[in-house]
DNA sequence: AATCCTGGAGTTTTT
DNA sequence: CTCCAGGATT
């Protein structure tokens, strides 16, 4: 098993007294603030083990969730190492993977059927879309207005039937109905959204009695993490399925709430109190993880923020290295420092490329250190992010799979019924659609229906009848167990590959392309396999999924959870390169965050729509995943839109105390004075932190 | 009616 | 870079 950065640190032997407090503490509902760096995922997995052991809990009946994959599955690895084989059956899984396997038992309460696809953000964009254009209207900020809207509507578990007659504006009577009508389509294409695998959920326990009693009595302890992250439709689960009992505890901090964007309600924390009669509350407060200047100025950042509860961190680890705020003249230099700095770094001392860990505010930043880091033959991973599934041949591969499993998803249909040409054109196309809508069927399911021939011209109905026969034979030899045969001969009768030499701009990027293509298969074998073994070796009938292999592995897939962990696995010793939120959780020993500028951190948006908070919170997330050594650059100039522009330093680096850091490159006196003042400045700050 | 080509515009964060 | 629209071409 290859060691990942954010399990580097053994389990810890001895807990602190609050951590005891917090693993042993089991007669009522609990509330963990837990600092970064507090070893929070310790007490977790240690409190799952006392569970167990201790309490004499079958670990079946103890359920984890967390917020993302990789949190999900480091859980999941410490437990299974602290518990060994006492380990069987316990459930850590993320929000969306638990709502999943409520939905798939409760399928037709969820008003779909089995193969149902979960649709992406693309997915449902591209629905909107439809659904506004035939309404005539085409303005692109309505459609992002209304994704949002009514995203923020289903976190909020609130219905398009409760909002009848209670819109504020004509606007947003008009989104409620465009709201309602995306429903019933996502209901005819039996597909679900992300937010549905949350939303159904909540829907079902809470209209059905006895389903509810049967999930409470599944689940006897629910421990939660990062539950700032929470928003009022997952909180509304935790509730359901924790109940009246006692079995709940949760682990937050509010300090670290960046997902407010998304829905994310870090309120949830007070509002705990107030739910739960009889909260016992436990601060954890000492930081494991950083040398004392970076939790300085980590704690002095964040000071200028406002709090639901106050915690002071600290730690044990002495001074440390001073803060490195390196200006550069633009984003090349930049880079090609971070590359040199490794380079430097790991040579002078005795590191590995994995204690290395590069953090970005937005994706497309990665491009240019990629680029870099290639060229100095620096071995790096990129993790998070939606590179490989943006990828066109990977969208592809995956709509073919999805109409495969799902033939009523419409946007899994329309994205491959012309790739690689079929000449069924936008016309063909229009007529199939407007026949769809009046018999009220999917675009897929019109296609077998009688009278769709009088609406098309012969030959392109013809040339949709021989598609269909097509995938009913593939879905044929998938229903004979032989699924992988059927995406090789699916790929192979397209000539898919064919497809991509000759639509690149050249034969090699093409097969670059196909290549890809080749490793979603080879980790679709590989997932099969598991499947299989694990089937084999599952007598427990309680956890035999309804859904065929090939349908798992889709919605793995789409969880975005089974490339990650392949990636994973072979990212042996890299520097790792993120986005700041996909940082959150982990710790490494040396940490750049680059771009550390106005207008990207905080990013220009949140300037503009006030939220500077939350970008606080992030550059807090950001300094303190560092272990030994940060270093924040920026640059001076920085090509945006075609051409440079001057760029000045994020306003966040004025709240960063003076004597912890060192400034380089900003050719000004203050560079020096503060390098003096670095120099100076160990004693002072030693007192300052005693008091 | 389908496909190919060109130019223009816009980049936050994620399950 | 990558998505889109719209116009020219087959």
């Amino acid at each position: 098993m290859n060691q990942q950065p954010g399990s580097q640190r053994a389990p810890k032997q001895q807990l602190n007294p609050a951590q005891r407090d917090a693993v042993r503490y089991v007669d009522g509902p609990l509330l963990v603030l837990a600092g970064a760096g507090s070893g929070k995922t310790s007490v977790i997995t240690r409190k799952i083990q006392y569970l167990v052991r201790e309490c004499e809990m079958p670990a079946r009946q103890v359920t984890a969730v967390t917020f993302t994959n990789k949190a999900a599955r480091e859980m999941r690895a410490r437990a299974r190492a602290l518990l060994g084989d006492d380990a069987k059956g316990l459930q850590v899984s993320t929000f969306h993977q638990l709502g999943l396997k409520i939905l798939q038992r409760e399928l037709p309460l969820a008003g779909r059927k089995s193969g149902f696809s979960i649709l992406d953000d693309q997915d449902s964009t591209a629905i909107l879309k439809d659904l506004l254009l035939r309404d005539g209207d085409i303005a692109s900020t309505l459609l992002d207005i209304c994704r949002n809207q009514i995203s923020h509507w289903k976190s909020h578990a609130v219905s398009p039937a409760s909002l009848q007659g209670k819109a504020d504006s004509v606007q947003e009577a008009r989104i409620a109905e465009v709201y309602a009508r995306y429903e019933r389509a996502l209901a005819s294409y039996n597909a679900v959204d992300f937010d549905d695998l949350i939303a159904i959920p909540v829907r079902i326990l809470a209209e059905h009695e006895e389903v509810l009693k049967r999930w409470q009595s599944r689940i006897r302890y629910l421990l939660v993490d990062e539950y700032q992250d929470t928003n009022v439709c997952q909180y509304m689960l935790v509730q359901q399925l924790v109940g009246e009992r006692s079995g709940l505890c949760v682990v937050g901090d509010d300090d670290q709430s960046i997902y407010a964007w998304r829905g994310a309600n870090p309120e949830n924390l007070k509002q705990l109190a107030k739910d739960f009669k009889g909260l016992k509350v436990i601060k954890l407060e000492q930081n494991y993880r950083s040398t004392n200047r970076i939790l300085q100025s980590a704690n002095a950042l964040i000071a200028n923020n406002d709090h639901l509860f106050e915690k002071k961190l600290w730690s044990e680890k002495g001074q440390g290295d001073a803060i490195v705020v390196q200006q550069l003249p633009d984003e090349e230099a930049e880079t090609e420092y971070i590359g040199d700095e490794i380079l430097h770094r790991k040579i002078g001392s005795n590191l590995q490329f994995r204690d290395f860990a590069v953090l970005v505010r937005g994706n497309h930043q990665t491009r240019l250190l990629e680029l870099k880091l290639q060229a100095k033959q620096i071995p790096y991973q990129v993790t998070g992010g939606t590179s490989f599934f943006a990828r066109n041949e990977i969208k592809d591969v995956m709509a073919y799979l999805r109409v495969l499993a799902n033939p009523d998803d419409d946007a899994a249909f329309l994205r491959i019924v012309n790739v690689p040409r079929r000449k069924i054109g936008v016309s063909t196309l229009e007529a199939l659609g407007d026949y769809s809508k009046s018999r009220e069927c999917s675009l897929y399911g019109a296609i077998g229906e009688m009278g769709l021939a009088q609406t098309l011209s012969e030959q392109a109905h013809k040339r949709l009848s021989s598609l269909d026969g097509w995938f009913q034979n593939l879905r044929r030899v998938v229903d004979n167990g032989e699924p992988m045969r059927a995406l090789q001969e699916m790929l192979d009768d397209i000539d898919y590959r064919g497809w991509l030499v000759q639509n690149s701009s050249s034969t090699a990027v093409g097969e670059r392309r196909y290549e890809n293509v080749n490793f979603l298969l080879e980790s679709i074998r590989n997932e099969l396999q598991k499947q299989n073994q694990a089937a084999q070796g599952n007598t427990n009938s309680f956890e035999i999924d309804a859904e065929s292999p090939l349908e798992a592995v889709l919605n793995k897939l789409m969880l975005r959870d089974m490339l990650e962990q392949q990636a994973e696995e072979e990212a042996d010793n890299k520097v790792q390169v993120m986005t700041l939120h996909a940082s959150k959780g982990l710790e490494f020993p040396h940490v750049f965050i680059i771009g550390f500028e106005e207008q990207l951190l905080p990013h220009r948006n949140s300037i503009e729509g006030d939220t500077i908070d939350e970008e606080r919170r992030l550059a807090y997330v950001g300094i303190t995943r560092a272990q030994q050594h940060l270093t924040l650059t920026m640059a001076r100039t920085r090509k945006q839109f075609g051409d440079q522009q001057r760029c000045a330093p994020s306003r966040f680096l004025e709240e960063l105390p003076v004597e912890a850091l060192q400034r380089k490159g900003f050719g000004d006196k203050m560079d020096a004075a503060s390098n003096e003042a670095t120099g100076r400045a160990t004693l002072d700050n030693l007192r300052a932190l005693l008091e």
